[in-house]
DNA sequence: AATGAATGAGCGTTCATTCAT
DNA sequence: TATGAATGAACGCTCATTCAT
């Protein structure tokens, strides 16, 4: 058990410090030494614990995106109604990225430029992000809640919107705070489906 | 003069190639040979029209999308009508992209994967394209076409949205015909400001 | 005592294992993991029954040579006669090295790929071999059933021989029955010592 | 011209400096650094010239026994008489070997030390040189010269027996003047196919 | 203007060996 | 005895950049 757990922490400050370095220099120009050194542990050491340099990025990658998505689908969990789970799994993508910067950098920033072997990865991502938006708006439109439209189309759009404001927030710094873009994200987003009078009743 | 003209055409066949190459194996496993290679030219001869390999990029994405901005701000300038220019301006985009798929591979993937070095001319590139839209929106505001908002951000946020469907696009082929989507985002995105009754006006 | 038998199977698990990994990958493309691997033991368990790949691998060359060495001689021991005693050598070593096909790559082909350090080792096993020939030339010079010659010369000529001709086997597979060379190496050989016509006495 | 001449000379150092690296401390064992710094050369300047060090080392062996072959055939053209021819062969071979120590490490010791991915084409060099000797017995053959017999394995053998005595030659020094071996060779190798008698006819 | 040979720093990966448990 | 995590030196190869011609 104790080497199970040593062996765990061994790949858990592993993984650590390859998004700390990952998202400090980007991927290409990250040497495996670096994170070795980050992580205190020897170049071999990484070797030990990820096959290859490519396969830990993934692995940070899945992993960190992995968490977030449960943190999202916890979020959504409490709330009944379908467009309120929406606006939660919003407040809970947006809270985390603001709380986590590197997190952020990873997946917005990172991960597109780590080449063309990330990309499947990537896209399966974003899609299954923008698929828990696309499953409240089903939701919605079952119940009645909204018209009829094409839910995937249009919740993909939301999640480039959100992704496209995180991403100026990281590389302006602006707004301070991200977490105050919120109410205005989800005005501008349901809006356009709801029509303006129903938002107005919902918030 | 002769001199010149073949100077510019070797210059411009060495941009094309690049264009090609860059998008085909992304930056970073791009060597200069490649781009030597597919422009008839030596190494020798790329390093004499640019410094760097980073410059070459660097100069790639500048006309790039220096050309697209125009294109755009021409669909743009007969429109007297605020929201329709940025309506044209939308269409101008896609279009743009669902032409020239290797042009929206260059601005939206591998410049994002080109690394640390290119994101301030890259978010610089963004921005530019989402204050065209901002300024439409600032001008249908004055003209007291829609409510008051914050129009950068709005304009921030639509501009992700449409980036997000052609990313979509790029990488999985759907759907078919990007122009397609064209009704919807504009839809969407319009709905979101102006309310949807006045949309059905406005179309 | 259970202890030192179970600890002696391990080591000659590690032997055998050694033997078909190393002739299957070569010396210098097996790492130590796969032997210890193929023997159900961990890389730390090699390093207790030997101290290093080096010695690991000479160990095998020494105990298998050992035993083709014995035997030959046991094969020898029959023959009172140097020239049949000669011919029983050369049954024997051919006879082994069809059976044992591993053990022919082992000491043809692997050992001379394992690297500089292994030749002092190689040459001495090859001279061991030559000389039992040797002796049986020997023999039969002071018996006066052959012309006094070089016979370390002709044993070593002769080893050279049937050593090509069983390594054309192990790399062509040619002929399909290396037993089928017996008589006409021995032919081949013999008749260059007493000539023609006391080879057909002697057969 | 000059290009080409100071490219070929390039090449030719590259190669000249490998022969004399990889037969001091082997394929496997000599760093593609030693090779550049032995040419004047960079690691660059090598896999500008060869695309790996296996190749390089390919082309080695090609290029160092195609000199052989040619040296050999070149000493055969003359000898009308095919058996006369086939010693000529022999003579040649020895006496290229004792000149070119190195040629002999290469081709009989680093050869085969170099690993799996080499047994093809040292094979093939092998079976070169041994059929060039079963032509000669095969013309011996078809002029009544020597009875019938295996010519291809015969020749296999001859050769065999003449590569021990060099490697031996290579490995112990003895005998001081490699050449001092032909006449025995010739002869040991010669009375096994016609018979004492007709040997000393011969010579 | 153009060529392409040459350079050399840099990096991903391997693997023999060690050692705490 | 045995394990397997950890180490770190070493090496093959790449490629941006330079420069003599």
């Amino acid at each position: 058990m104790s080497i199970q757990e040593r062996s765990k922490s061994r790949r858990q400050r592993l993984l650590d410090a390859a998004l700390t370095v990952f998202t400090e220099q980007g991927y290409n120009a990250t040497p495996i030494d670096d994170i070795a050194r980050a992580s205190d542990t020897s170049k071999g050491g990484v070797y030990f614990h990820f096959p290859s340099k490519q396969a830990l990025f993934l692995a940070l990658l899945d992993e960190s995106s992995a968490a977030l998505l449960e943190k999202v689908e916890a979020a959504m969990a409490h709330e009944p109604d379908p467009l309120l789970r929406g606006e939660a799994a919003l407040r809970a993508v947006i809270t985390s990225f603001a709380e986590h910067r590197l997190l952020a950098r990873l997946l917005l920033v990172e991960a597109a430029g780590a080449g063309r072997d990330f990309n499947r990865a990537l896209t399966d991502m974003h899609e299954r992000f923008a698929m828990l938006i696309a499953s409240c708006l089903d939701e919605a439109v079952a119940a009645g809640q909204i018209a009829p439209l094409d839910t995937r189309f249009t919740a993909r759009a939301w999640y480039g919107a959100v992704n496209h404001i995180v991403l100026h927030w990281l590389q302006t710094g602006e707004p301070k705070h991200l977490e105050a873009t919120f109410p205005l994200l989800r005005d501008l987003l349901l809006v356009g489906v709801v029509g303006r009078e129903k938002v107005q009743e919902c918030s």
